[in-house]
DNA sequence: TTGCTTTATTGCAATATTACGATATAGATT
DNA sequence: AATCTATATCGTAATATTGCAATAAAGCAA
């Protein structure tokens, strides 16, 4: 097929998967990275950063952008973008959850 | 091209995308959650609760095995999968250098 | 208006992923 | 040995992802 039964399983567990598929891309790894650590948004230096086409830059941009981890404000010329900060509390809280786990003595 | 330039990133970064892409399908936060809550080693088990046939969710063992997220022993018959938790703790150190910067108070 | 800059979109090719039935393999059971 | 049980693998089909060049769109500057 190629297509995932998402029916198949919990909006919770579709939702954690969006967004850890959505991180599922070293280049958006990095744009995730480059984001977080500028104190302002940030438009077309991603291009200069990421060494990608700036076309396929772009898509990494919007796939991000779906998954709803980043925002995007077009401002004049130019779009700024940034961390969608409500998202990433949701999806630490998620992973939280899983983590949380870790910490019981039985491990094997 | 279909295939990820992983030799532009660093291998952080790749890391990182390897983990998250593993966690990228709702049938593998699935299997994942059942087996943090589970206090003993699952083998079959998994097939029965996951809603996909028997050879799909052999695969998506073999892609978790392969990112390093579980670990699998023979076990006579059987295979006993579990949580690799010395690698859920690189994950989980990776994730929160990232989410620490969600705490700075520039966030637009 | 004409061109420049920035970003998005389109079209395309290569490869990867998802899913399943059928089959193989390997140990357990009778 | 013959059979059952549990997993893995193979083959195949449908769809998704990755990447780029070329082009479009939208605002800015001259």
């Amino acid at each position: 097929m190629g297509a995932t039964k998402t029916d198949n399983f919990t909006q919770n567990q579709n939702e954690l998967a969006t967004f850890a598929k959505a991180l599922g891309h070293p280049a958006r790894v990095a744009i995730i990275e480059y984001l977080m650590n500028s104190d302002k948004c940030i438009t077309g230096e991603i291009v200069d950063i990421i060494p990608l086409a700036q076309a396929t830059v772009s898509q990494h941009m919007k796939e991000l952008k779906q998954a709803g981890l980043i925002k995007g404000n077009v401002e004049g010329n130019a779009v700024c973008y940034c961390i969608d900060c409500e998202k990433w509390e949701e999806f630490k809280k998620m992973l939280n959850n899983i983590f949380e786990k870790l910490d019981k003595p039985v491990c094997c």
